[in-house]
DNA sequence: GTCTATAATACGATAGAC
DNA sequence: GTCTATCGTATTATAGAC
């Protein structure tokens, strides 16, 4: 059964750009593209999105977003210590890159790099949501003065990010597998009563 | 007097394919914005450049990651420790952010999360610049045995990256100053003998 | 080598029939 | 709401005059 044919045209638009975003950035996010993905027509995408091309990628970015967090949050409310748990939010990400041959990454950084003038307005949402990321993870950390925790949570991000760039570039989990161990070690001697 | 005019057509090409790229990826490095950047006819670019856009993204990218590779040696061949030289490198990137509004990123980053089928040949041009950077930066890890000093050294370049977006996101330096100090801390804590 | 003109195709967006 | 046809403008690339 082909998941075109599941949920909603407008859900399926949706989805279409958020792979395409992860792929090739806004560029992957292609009106064209999108409609031929998702199998309507094209008078159907400015139906559902009259704000067009930027309409749709900011809303696919968002439930990019969402489904993120949800991911993070599954992984936080793990068991162990936080290195650990650290850890695994990358040796995850490896396993789904690996999965995906190398050509899946984050659609805010795709899109993040891709910023020109006439998308400046996605900015903010991109900078949003890491934000965003960045709370959640933050509290993970909780020992530590809100600071220097919101602090760590977004140079976890930022390696994270980091990792998916150069495992996309290498085609290899060792990016990522090595920043999970190297972040988490990090995270163990900054939570450690100095 | 304008840039334009130094340097030879095929080097202004270059140039302007490399901050196209820097601030859109491989959409940014467009055959008539690097022709309209250059001043150049079009027809000069397919005689300089017979392999049309992934030849000039190409090269593009191979300038741009000696620059960098140069930049990278002038930190490293400064005083002080390596923890302090590492948070300079990402003091320096920032300063440099802040200059140019936050407009240019890294241009192996925006290229590789703009691959696909028809520029996949321009991914192992990626990897093999952040390998390059990584091997000269490993060098200022050398008490380490051989396989720690790499991956700590592709991990400075992970953060580097990831902050570089973060940075680009947020509009605010706070990302890499940040990731400068959390990075330089891990580098002095595995260089500790334990 | 330098430049113009243009082909062939893809883009985002719109109009209007049903 | 759904779909087709199309506009205007980008894109990459080529042909050919000078």
């Amino acid at each position: 059964m082909d998941a075109r044919f599941l949920d909603s045209p407008r859900d399926r638009m949706v989805d279409a750009a958020i792979a395409g975003m992860r792929t090739c950035g806004l560029a992957g996010a292609g009106i064209n593209q999108v409609i031929a993905a998702s199998g309507a027509p094209k008078g159907s995408l400015y139906h559902y999105f009259p704000g067009g091309k930027l309409e749709l990628a900011r809303e696919a970015l968002e439930r990019f977003g969402e489904t993120r967090q949800q991911e993070l949050q599954t992984v936080l409310a793990g068991d162990g210590p936080p290195d650990q748990k650290i850890a695994r939010l990358f040796k995850r990400a490896a396993k789904g890159m690996a999965q995906e041959d190398f050509r899946y990454g984050c659609a805010v950084a795709g899109v993040t790099l891709d910023l020109d003038e006439d998308s400046a307005a996605l900015g903010p949402v991109c900078s949003g949501l890491l934000d965003s990321w960045t709370q959640t993870l933050a509290v993970l950390f909780e020992p530590l003065p809100a600071a220097r925790r919101k602090a760590l949570a977004r140079f976890v991000i930022t390696a994270f990010e980091g990792a998916l760039v150069q495992a996309r570039a290498a085609r290899s989990t060792q990016p990522l597998l090595e920043a999970g161990e190297l972040a988490g070690s990090l995270v163990r001697a900054q939570l450690q009563p100095s």
